[in-house]
DNA sequence: AGTCAGGCTATTA
DNA sequence: TAATAGCCTGAC
């Protein structure tokens, strides 16, 4: 079906680094896996193609878009706020959205990436997928595993160049085997409660632990600093970056910084 | 060939 | 408490 929708752009969310599982098919169209199944997304200027029903999109992709966010208020944030460079990147990047994507898959996503590059992120993830065997509905990609769906041996056995990450991996996948409600009593907990709750887990520091509440609890004002966000606020925010400004939305912020970093050395 | 990647843990002082 | 070596390994 197509929807209409503003300030959104599949491009810009495909590659701003959120998630790992955009395949790109063609320039505006992509595939990704979203609750087992494989979406063919298309977009021509403001309208989405994808194969869906309309209840499917009612039920939950509209939400896994975050289109019950209102995007102009973030807009109207960042035009006034004065910040010349986070206009500038909101240019580049305004028709991202922070994702609702399934807090697991985001849990074992981010303790893939750190330290770690994008294409071997996606790598990664995809043997994985690929390795635990579940075809997603109507495609040709592999669904992500649930806990209960893979051996933790699996981490060892397969090559999936996950490196010295192997250890933090099959603690978390032990962890929610063993305490099955853990992700949803995090889902209750508000920002500071659930990132302290994550920094427990061997493995989660204190920048994986804002991209899980960010990406995976959509806690918006979580604002995680990795080297890329190191080096920009450096050089574009010497006195050091507002964080107060942007408030409950600095992790959108973030994005539409971080996507503009990452445009810029690449191009 | 060497550096660096969307960092964290463990060990020092 | 603060600083920093070491870590898997592929992409560039």
């Amino acid at each position: 079906m197509e929807i209409k929708l503003d300030y959104f752009s599949l491009k810009d969310i495909a590659e701003s680094g959120q998630c790992f599982r955009f395949k790109k098919i063609d320039d505006n169209s992509y595939s990704v896996v979203i609750r087992g199944k494989n979406y063919i997304l298309s977009q021509k200027e403001n309208v989405l193609n994808i194969n869906c029903s309309e209840s499917e999109w009612e039920d939950f992709l509209s939400s896994y878009f975050d289109c019950d966010t209102d995007y102009s208020e973030i807009e109207k944030l960042v035009m006034n706020s004065g910040d010349e460079h986070a206009i500038e990147a909101y240019k580049l990047g305004s028709g991202i959205r922070i994702l609702r994507q399934d807090l697991w898959e985001i849990i074992v996503s981010f303790l893939i990436s750190q330290n770690n590059n994008i294409p071997r992120i996606k790598g990664s993830i995809e043997a994985l997928c690929r390795v635990s065997g579940r075809k997603a509905w109507g495609g040709e990609e592999y669904s992500f595993p649930k806990a209960s769906d893979i051996s933790p041996l699996l981490f060892e056995k397969a090559n999936l160049g996950l490196g010295y990450r192997v250890p933090y991996l099959k603690e978390i996948y032990e962890w929610v085997e063993e305490n099955p409600f853990w992700l949803d009593y995090l889902k209750e907990m508000p920002y500071e409660e659930a990132r302290k709750e994550l920094l427990k887990r061997k493995g989660i520091g204190p920048k994986v632990a804002d991209c899980i509440c960010l990406f995976g609890l959509h806690h918006v004002e979580a604002f995680p600093i990795d080297t890329h966000v190191k080096q920009l606020i450096k050089k574009y925010y010497p006195k050091g970056f507002d964080f107060k400004y942007y408030g409950k939305y600095a992790g959108i912020i973030q994005q539409y910084l971080f996507y503009y970093e990452i445009k810029e050395s690449t191009s």
